[in-house]
DNA sequence: GATTAATGTG
């Protein structure tokens, strides 16, 4: 019966075939010979399930399975059939050589539907098999093969290319670069390209794109001039969107003004890409004015790219407002769709607004749109920051547990949540984790454990991260500098400082205020001072509204009067307009009891009032005794469009607790609990039992704490917490009761809230001029120093 | 062959 099955196939007869097939099963074994005949004819059939019942013949008879020949026409069957998934199954099974045909195919589908990894073992057993790939299939596997980042499996196929002959056709060349530019061998790349003896453009561009990426400026401008010479070649549009890109990373605002004036001799500045590339650039060089220009005159069809760069651009200048209006404004466009770009842009500008809501609402859009968090560490770090921002630790937690390759930003970013909100431990921890799993440490990291130290105040600590810093080359970065400055004065040691200011290789303004912040913090008002005249007379540097801030902040402590100095200073150096300034400015005045000019600096038009400005105002009023003036500024400020936030509350209870106003203040605790859904933090709890302490005195403060929750009408807050523990000892250095104190103490180091505890009841011993006590615990915990009431021994000298 | 992104000092 074979050969007629075997006949009817070649007469194409193919239903007829497949019967004659279906008799033979009843009667005896067929021949595997018989097999290619039926295979081909199930390819020409319209339907699979021939197919399908053949195939599971074959599989139950053992031995023919995937052998021979008739495991190259069962792949075919189902290469024919577009059923690649099957195909790619029996492929697997196969021991021995197929067709290059049908390997393409397969590459085809796998490169659409699988993994690059997929890709290349498919690749890799069809060089097992001698199977020659068509130049096309070559080129996907090479871009497979950039994809899994693998230097090793990498040479392999570079390898292939060169045994087979392949050497000699650019695309091939070009692609083999980029491959190597994606694996950061930039060394490679250039011996790739070297060898190239026909180099087209795409060859320049591939290798300048790569010395780009790389941060590599003098070789991209170096390569372009070589260029140049080259007979016969153009530059493209590739080759100058590389060449901005890295003008403006350098900031060699000349170099891009050449190029800038050169696409225009050549007609080329109306294109949007590169329009986009020279606003880039232009911003990124500090010149907003003919960035502006760009945006404004030369950039007519403006693409999603042009405003990502334009939110880009004003996130890094501050303007998170603007920043999320544009942002607001593509979403509303019917045409443009915000993508990783512009959300990794947009959410620190959210971040620094505190609007969460936004934050949360990025975060389902990029779940909705399978946008795969955990494989864009970018996009994945921006939101790891937002949320630590926001104060939402635990997201930003369970956020870094899903980043598939974590790199140095995000555990940086990591840590920097944990200072925020002072779990500067934990930061520690995960600093020592990054130094287990061999994370590369960058200048950002230093400066980040700097602040943990600082706000420790731990000298010990600091010491061995400056030993470090020393120790890895980090020392001569500017930030670093500053940061350790912050660091030393933030741990009370003005000498430290002082060494490290005088023997910095390189200095800016931002170190001048560190060290006038730092005098002021410790209460060196004079030595501050004294630096103030000096970075004008010496450096000739323009104090600038943080200089001030500072200064501002110190005078408080030493007379009424420097705040109406510095009044005068404000309107001469022209920072009366100046949010920041001027918040600070009126709490100053607020502070020192000067009320009606504090009312008078709000109510006036001459500078633009945020939320901290009202915030600042509520709390004005609570210290001069005006607290119903304080709730009727809370309602005139809603009425304003703003919402009240964490902060509003901790002036409003404070407000409360210095007036007597229980009543109020247990209803606005209330109200935040219940309708702003703001967790009470530790300020909120101070003031809350503060006002029990005044009403029933801090033992029965301290009964009811222990004793379990806070209750109101529709919420539960457990009161066993760090937070609240920590809020009474502050309580308890304020209203000078040591009792309460010592046993509020014995429960939070129970917690293992160490730095917390250690800070407190050391403030609280200080308070209470217990040296020796507060010295034993600091130095159990840090450097053993306790400043005596910061400030005293400094303003006799 | 390609442009735009995240963490940080006062």
């Amino acid at each position: 019966m074979n050969p007629l099955i075997k006949s009817f196939c070649q007469s194409r007869t193919y239903m007829r075939s497949l019967f004659l097939l279906k008799r033979l099963l009843h009667i005896s074994k067929p021949e595997i010979s018989t097999f290619p005949s039926i295979l081909k004819s199930c390819s020409s059939l319209p339907s699979l399930d021939a197919a399908f019942v053949n195939h599971g013949y074959l599989i139950k008879s053992g031995g023919f399975g995937c052998c021979g020949n008739v495991g190259n026409d069962l792949l075919w069957m189902y290469v024919k059939h577009e059923e690649f998934r099957d195909a790619y199954k029996v492929f697997e099974e196969m021991p021995i050589r197929c067709s290059g045909v049908v390997f393409d195919s397969i590459i085809h589908w796998l490169r659409l539907n699988r993994t690059y990894e997929d890709v290349v073992i498919a690749f890799e057993k069809m060089v097992k098999f001698c199977v020659f790939p068509s130049v096309q299939s070559l080129c996907h596997v090479i871009r497979a093969y950039s994809d899994l980042n693998s230097i090793e499996r990498g040479h392999f196929v570079h390898d292939y290319v060169k045994q087979n002959g392949f050497d000699d056709h650019a695309l091939i060349m070009n692609l083999l670069i980029s491959m190597y530019v994606k694996m950061g061998r930039l060394d490679l790349a250039q011996q790739v390209f070297d060898k190239v003896i026909h180099k087209d453009i795409v060859s320049w561009n591939s290798l300048i794109t790569g010395y780009a990426q790389n941060r590599n400026w003098p070789k991209v401008f170096y390569l372009f001039l070589c260029l140049r010479q080259a007979e016969n070649l153009v530059p493209n549009v590739v080759t100058f969107l590389a060449l901005l890109s890295s003008a403006g990373h350098s900031r060699e605002v000349g170099i891009g003004m050449s190029i800038h004036g050169y696409l225009i001799c050549m007609g080329l500045y109306l294109d949007v890409q590169l329009g986009t590339a020279i606003f880039d650039m232009y911003a990124k060089c500090e010149r907003l004015d003919y960035a502006q220009i760009v945006f404004e005159k030369d950039l007519i069809n403006k693409t999603l790219v042009s405003w990502n760069a334009l939110i880009a651009t004003y996130k890094q200048k501050g303007y998170s407002q603007e920043a999320a209006d544009v942002y607001e404004r593509i979403v509303m466009e019917p045409n443009v769709k915000p993508d990783s770009f512009s959300f990794a842009n947009v959410l620190p500008a959210y971040a620094n607004l505190g609007n969460i809501q936004r934050i949360k609402s990025i975060h389902c859009v990029i779940i909705k749109r399978a946008l795969g968090m955990e494989g864009d560490v970018v996009l994945a770090t921006a939101m790891l920051d937002a949320y630590g921002k926001c104060s939402d630790v635990k997201a930003s937690e369970l956020l870094f547990a899903c980043i598939h390759h974590p790199n140095t930003a995000t555990w940086n970013a990591l840590i920097s949540v944990y200072n925020l909100n002072n779990q500067i431990e934990n930061g520690m921890i995960i600093f020592r984790e990054m130094v287990r799993h061999k994370v590369l440490l960058d200048p950002i990291t230093m400066v980040t454990l700097f602040q943990s130290c600082g706000q420790m105040g731990s000298l010990k600590q600091g010491n061995m991260i400056h030993g470090f810093s020393l120790l890895k080359g980090f020392y001569s970065h500017l930030i670093v500098g500053n940061a350790l400055i912050d660091m030393y004065m933030r741990c009370g040691c003005t000498k430290g400082a002082e060494v490290f200011f005088h023997s910095m290789p390189a200095e800016n303004i931002v170190t001048w205020n560190t060290m006038i912040y730092g005098y002021m913090k410790v209460g060196c008002f004079s030595a501050g001072l004294r630096l103030f005249h000096q970075m004008q007379s010496e450096k000739e540097y323009i104090p600038d509204s943080v200089t001030i801030v500072s200064l501002l902040q110190g005078s408080l402590a030493i007379s009424a009067s420097y705040v109406e100095l510095f009044h005068a200073f404000i309107l001469k150096l022209g920072l009366a307009s100046e949010t920041l300034v001027m918040n600070t400015l009126i709490d100053s005045f607020a502070k020192i009891g000067i009320i009606e000019k504090a009312r008078a600096l709000f109510t006036q038009n001459d500078f633009k009032k945020d939320q901290s400005s009202w915030n600042i105002m509520i709390a004005g009023y609570g210290l001069n005794g005006q607290g119903t003036k304080s709730s009727k500024l809370f309602a005139q400020m809603q009425e304003n469009g703003y919402v009240p936030d964490s902060i509003t509350f901790t002036s409003l209870l404070s407000s409360c607790s210095h007036c007597g106003l229980i009543e109020d203040g247990c209803k606005f605790f209330d109200l935040m609990i219940t309708k702003y859904k703001i967790q009470p933090t530790m300020e909120h709890w101070t003031c809350i039992i503060d006002m029990l302490g005044r009403a029933n005195g801090l033992e029965e403060a301290y009964d009811v704490i222990r004793s379990g929750i806070y209750q109101n009408s529709s919420k539960c807050v457990p009161l066993d917490s760090i937070a609240v523990w920590g809020a009474l000892l502050s309580a308890c250095r304020t209203n000078m009761n040591m009792k309460v104190g010592e046993l509020a103490g014995q429960k939070l180091s129970k917690m293992k809230s160490d730095c917390l505890y250690h800070s407190l009841l050391s403030n609280l011993y200080s308070s209470n001029k217990k040296w020796d006590e507060a010295t034993d615990i600091r130095r159990v915990f840090g450097d053993g120093k306790v400043m005596k009431k910061p400030g005293l021994s400094s303003l006799k000298s």
